[in-house]
RNA sequence: UGCGGAAUUGUGUAACGGUAGCACGACAGACUCUGACUCUGUUUGUUGGGGUUCGAAUCCCUAUUCCGCAGCCA
């Protein structure tokens, strides 16, 4: 318990982490025992972004107090849910780093105990068995000022027993009957009027298969899981607010010895995507994306595929913060900790993505040479490469100019230019075709500057990178920007479909790189130089290289 | 209209009656064999109005705005 407490006052301290530490102060909810959370997702679909800052909470609030988090799928609706997403989930969650050991549970585990309850509930009067059909619920729900009504309320308890046990027989049709907790119909809380805790679904469960037709809903099963499961903080987001009263409700009226507390913060907005699973899901459906794990979707094997690492991703989530406060997070904050980690771990690599042929006119036609040139400059201790230089190598079109302008130090005539870790050469000139396009540049070595070193201690301001056209790969590049033109396509009465930024995706054919990636398979980040950083994708193999741009790097050239 | 929440710079987040700080961005500069990285500096904020107090982002009152809730979804 010392030790919790220690690891927590050494901690950055947002509002659950206070609170969590405050219970363990006043001995709370504990006995003694350690903080015990838990990350429930309902198997209905693919993993987002959203999903990793509750998985970064659930987890990471659990590891700073030196606790257990389970992972648990919330599967009490077998008509919207299915095994295809297990797994799935389970790798998302792997991959982010987070580790539930053997504590990997089902609500459905809890099918029979839940049933145990609600029996228990009737017998004390709490609950009760309600022939109003779905229509006719609505009907009388009541609204904001008028209580709702249900004339079974005062059904007598054995009658109840009786009904529920015979639900849950089959004997009744889907929407016949359901067992109601018995609240306060009149509550400004509609969670509290008398709400529904057991449907008839007579469709087969993707586990417990036809064993059962009634299943719990969320605001009668959740709680029951985390209590059986002996969580002590159940961490969830803000629209379960108003379920709160009715959780602690649960847990109050049934026998369960462990009292956990449910505990609400703000949900992810990121700017300039979509995070709604009936949205991305629209997306794919639609075939505005190439699928779940499409490098543009904010789902994580999204993310993955565009080359996101998981430390990246953890370490979003640790400085957004948490908070009760709903907000939108800028995308380029995402791409900011991406650059962060890449700085520091990806190798660097020359590739040309739009080539033009450069001829270094003095350089000698059969001559080839090496240089050795640092896979990370910034990390010596990442060690060297060699790459080979030639007479005609490819640079970037954009890197030469006909004419100069002002404050562009690439080619032009006249200028000298480093060629990375090679030569300075100087700009000659160029050749174009009929039409005036630009299809070759010349320029002239200086033998004195090998390895790209100026012995006289002259300045040259470009350095560009480059790749030996004797000695290269083809690759295909594609290049990613935002899923929607508009920063927020899904607020007030806006159809984000209209939104969709018709360039999110740029196809390059003709790429040239260096032969030092040959072999490279997934999963693998490199910087390319002075482009961005760009990693295999899962469409590559050896013979067409495939790369995606994760994140371009900044770019630090001011236009005047 | 009932209930439950939330409002701190462009964005996110701290400060729990005692100097409004941090990160990202932006801007300016230094450095540079990546116009990256790194480093230095600058800029912008407590939703409005009252009150309590020596002192208020923080406590009280009031107003405003925003979010969530009327599934047999989670």
């Amino acid at each position: 318990m010392a030790e919790e407490i220690k690891a927590a006052e050494n901690a950055a301290g947002n509002f659950i982490e206070n609170f969590i530490r405050e219970d363990i102060a006043e001995g709370g909810a504990y006995e003694g025992k350690k903080v015990h959370t838990r990350f429930p997702p309902e198997p209905n679909g693919y993993l987002h972004i959203g999903h990793a800052k509750a998985i970064c909470i659930d987890f990471g609030m659990a590891e700073k107090f030196n606790g257990i988090c389970n992972l648990r799928m919330d599967d009490t609706n077998p008509t919207k849910e299915d095994v295809e997403y297990i797994d799935a989930i389970k790798e998302d969650i792997k991959w982010l780093g987070f580790n539930w050991d053997n504590r990997f549970y089902f609500a459905s585990d809890y099918f029979e105990q839940m049933y145990e309850f609600a029996v228990e509930l009737i017998k004390k009067g709490l609950a009760y068995v309600c022939e109003l059909t779905p229509e006719e619920m609505r009907a009388n729900r009541g609204d904001l000022t008028t209580p709702a009504v249900s004339p079974y309320r005062d059904r007598p308890v054995e009658e109840s027993l009786e009904l529920f046990e015979r639900m849950k027989n089959g004997e009744f049709d889907e929407g016949k009957m359901t067992l109601r907790a018995k609240i306060d119909l009149a509550s400004g809380n509609f969670n509290m009027r008398d709400p529904v805790i057991y449907r008839i679904n007579k469709i087969a469960h993707h586990r417990t298969g036809n064993e059962w037709c009634i299943y719990p809903m969320y605001d009668f099963a959740h709680p029951i899981e985390d209590a059986v499961e002996g969580i002590t903080h159940s961490l969830c987001t803000l629209e379960f607010e108003a379920h709160r009263p009715l959780y602690d409700w649960v847990i109050a009226n049934i026998t369960v010895p462990a009292k956990p507390r449910q505990i609400e913060f703000a949900r992810l907005g990121i700017n300039h995507t979509v995070m709604s699973k009936r949205k991305l899901r629209q997306l794919v459906e639609d075939g505005y994306v190439s699928g779940w794990d499409d490098p543009r979707m904010p789902t994580l094997c999204g993310l993955r595929r565009r080359g996101y690492t998981p430390a990246s991703i953890r370490n979003f989530c640790e400085k957004i913060g948490v908070s009760k406060t709903n907000s939108v997070v800028e995308y380029s904050f995402l791409e900011h900790c991406l650059r962060d980690d890449l700085n520091n771990n990806a190798k660097r690599v020359m590739c040309v993505l739009n080539p033009i042929k450069l001829v270094i006119t003095n350089y000698p036609a059969e001559k080839t040479e090496t240089f050795e040139v640092e896979n990370n400059p910034n990390k010596p201790e990442d060690g060297n490469r060699t790459i080979t230089f030639s007479r005609e190598v490819f640079i970037e079109s954009e890197d030469f100019l006909e004419e100069k302008v002002k404050g562009y130090n690439r080619f032009y005539p006249g200028n000298e230019v480093r060629l990375k870790s090679a030569y300075v050469v100087k700009c000659t000139g160029c050749k174009k075709d009929e039409n005036g396009n630009v299809t070759e540049v010349y320029a002239e070595y200086d033998p004195a500057t090998r390895g790209g070193d100026t012995p006289d201690g002259r300045k040259v301001r470009g350095t560009v990178h480059w790749v030996d056209a004797n000695n290269y790969l083809h690759a295909e590049v594609r290049l990613y920007d935002n899923l929607f033109t508009d920063p927020e396509p899904d607020t007030g009465d806006k159809n984000f479909i209209d939104y969709i930024n018709p360039d999110s995706l740029k196809i390059l054919t003709n790429c040239k790189i260096e032969k030092s990636v040959e072999g490279a398979v997934m999963p693998m980040n490199y910087q390319f130089m002075r482009l961005g950083y760009f990693c295999i994708d899962k469409d590559s193999t050896p013979q067409a290289l495939i790369f995606n741009r994760s994140v371009s790097l900044k770019d630090g050239f001011k236009k005047k």
